[in-house]
RNA sequence: UGCCGGGUGGUGUAAUGGUAACACUACUGAUUUUGGUUCAGUCAUUCAUGGUUCGAGUCCAUGCCCGGUAGCCA
């Protein structure tokens, strides 16, 4: 799979998270010596895998890896009106593409008459009835967080009624909400979940995969630990939120006597200047704010992909944020910097010039083209090299002319020497404006001596800069996406009364340029990444066709030039 | 106001009673035909107070602050 730190090779992370302490130790008691680990990844497929479900993929199926035990993925389908099978692909697609592979898949759906027969065995127990009460009369009774619930008139109804009741429920007899089925616990519980919790609700919809078998659902907490229970969980991890309902979770694994696994909480992700919540994500997407849910500037891991990221880099993101109880928020540049320590190992280096300035090398003759060769990528030798043509009319990037430059400006100015990346050293002469002044082009001259590749002192001589450039004559055209941080604020939730996080978008978080990219671009294949020299990492869109090559802005390289203009 | 869980640099994560470490960010400097990469370095007495101890980020007590929780959602 991949080459994780964590017992990479056999032996042992020097640091252990606090789930990874705890499954040690579980594994050594009685209960567990000598069994193998279980996890699985429990996704409702009711929208679209983000970066945040990313952490626990690799929470769950790094922990198999790690124990040398086993991962499922399970869909929790248990409630029909908000799950289709558009879903249940998508993210079946989106676990394979991060690198994983479940042991066995599973549906909440398939257990459905194993969790009825268990409903019918906990209500003749005496541990669970049907309740006729309205779901506004069921929270009035709940009672509040600080004032104790009372019991429903329903609660002590006999054995025999329940099991008629609750026959009927299932053969369809009620309408949607009429009655439910409820465990018979404690409504004056200091934990809320465990006052008479509802296990079973009427909802006469069609279900993705059930159809239209099933009129009655299981709730969350009625199906999530049984699940576990039967596919021999040993570590059901979830979310923090969930923490309140585990004395449920063993209430009812304790009362049907069944296997019990031992669920442990962890703090889901938070990014900085993007939202993580489906709702919102939603939002983004039927408002148009992006162009669907696989949109670049999107958290999603179908986003980060069309983006550019590997699957690499979210695993090492995920690794480096770590794993702990506390509610915290990630900077966004830790999953940049991830994606740039991928990309930088191995993308191919490429010349592309996204705001073109002519320049004509005065001195060159006109018809001479020479192939200069180029390093593909210079952190991998393997890599090669390629042939890129020089020509009297180049283009390089216009933020690198300035006519009145600050001292520790290194690029091209008048009278200034700078080295064209794997071509000659050139110096400008003069400045070609228009009638309204702009700057159309540079003429400039070229020292014939100093041709990349040559050993010679005059060849390598040094200059301060050093530039990228396409021929004129030479170089495509691309459709370049300039993609950058969805949101301005760091916390986009954070708004003053009366605004919404749709405040904060980034009005700049897509620009779109047409570039001039060098030759040996033509044959970009969707998906493949390059590095723009000097720019930052891209990588081919699907939007391209055989005559329009697109490319989008994965993440620009640092640069501590423009930190430094900043400063002033 | 009940119950549950948390507070370690700008941001995260470690340190399991014994030298507060690692990553990201930022800032120095070196290297560099990418102002990239790489390399070297700088940036905290752990929410507060008290206690236990030879020794406390860690254990205890009290306080303060933050988060979750009252769907027939998951």
């Amino acid at each position: 799979m991949h080459g994780d730190s964590l017992h990479g090779d056999g032996g042992k992370k020097d640091r252990l998270n606090f789930v990874e302490q705890e499954i040690e130790k579980d594994l050594q008691s009685p209960k567990l010596v000598g069994k193998t680990f279980i996890s699985r990844f429990p996704p409702e497929p009711n929208g679209y895998l983000h970066i945040g479900h990313a952490k626990s993929i690799c929470l769950n199926f790094g922990l198999a890896k790690s124990y040398g035990g086993r991962c499922n993925l399970r869909f929790d389908d248990t409630n029909p009106s908000k799950e289709e099978q558009e879903y249940v692909d998508s993210i079946q697609n989106d676990v394979r593409w991060l690198g994983f592979e479940w042991d066995e898949l599973h549906y909440a759906s398939d257990y459905f008459e194993q969790l009825y027969d268990w409903a019918v065995q906990l209500i003749k127990a005496g541990k669970a009835y049907v309740c006729d009460l309205t779901s506004e009369q069921t929270r009035e009774y709940r009672g509040t967080l600080t004032v104790p619930g009372k019991n429903s008139p329903f609660r002590d109804r006999s054995v025999e009624e329940n099991l008629t009741l609750f026959e009927e429920m299932r053969a369809g007899k009620y309408p949607n909400g009429a009655r439910t089925l409820r465990a018979k616990i404690d409504m004056a519980a200091p934990n809320v979940n465990l006052r008479d919790p509802v296990m079973y609700r009427i909802l006469h919809a069609h279900h993705h995969r059930t159809g239209d078998k099933w009129c009655i659902y299981p709730m969350y907490d009625w199906a999530h630990g049984q699940s576990d229970s039967i596919e021999t969980i040993t570590h059901s991890i979830c979310t923090l939120e969930f923490e309140d309902h585990r004395p449920l979770y063993d209430w009812f694994c304790n009362e049907l006597g069944i296997y019990h696994p031992r669920q442990i909480e962890f703090a889901r992700l938070n990014l900085s200047y993007t939202v993580m919540s489906k709702r919102k994500l939603l939002q983004l997407v039927t408002e148009k704010h992006v162009s669907g849910w696989d949109d670049p500037r999107m958290p999603t891991i179908s986003g980060l992909r069309r983006r550019g990221y590997t699957p690499e880099s979210i695993r090492l993101f995920c690794e480096k944020i770590g794993v702990a109880r506390f509610y915290s928020t990630i900077d966004m540049g830790v999953l940049e910097s991830s994606v740039r320590e991928h990309l930088n190992a191995v993308a191919n280096r490429v010349m592309a010039v996204m705001n073109p300035l002519p320049i004509t090398i005065t001195n060159y003759p006109e018809d001479q083209v020479e192939l200069m060769e180029a390093v593909n990528n210079p952190e991998d030798a393997s890599a090669g090299t390629r042939q890129i043509p020089f020509s009297r009319n180049l283009l390089i990037e216009r933020d690198d002319f300035m006519e009145n430059a600050p001292k520790k400006f290194f690029r091209l100015t008048v009278g200034a020497e700078v080295r064209l990346r794997y071509g000659y050293i050139i110096r400008c002469d003069e400045v070609v404006k228009n009638a309204a002044g702009e700057i159309v082009e540079l003429r400039c001259t070229y020292d014939p001596e100093t041709r990349s590749g040559a050993e010679t002192a005059t060849a390598t001589r040094k200059v301060k800069g050093t530039i990228h450039w396409v021929s004129a004559q030479h170089a495509i055209d691309a459709e370049v996406r300039l993609y950058d941080r969805l949101c301005m604020n760091e916390n986009p939730e954070d708004v003053p009364a009366g605004k919404t996080f749709l405040d904060n978008l980034n009005p700049d978080n897509l620009k779109v340029v047409t570039a001039k990219v060098e030759p040996a671009l033509k044959t970009a294949k969707a998906g493949d990444r390059f590095q723009f020299e000097r720019t930052g990492y891209f990588c081919v869109d699907p939007d391209t066709t055989a005559d329009k090559l697109v490319f989008n802005r994965t993440v620009s390289l640092k640069d501590s030039w423009a930190k430094e203009m900043s400063k002033t």
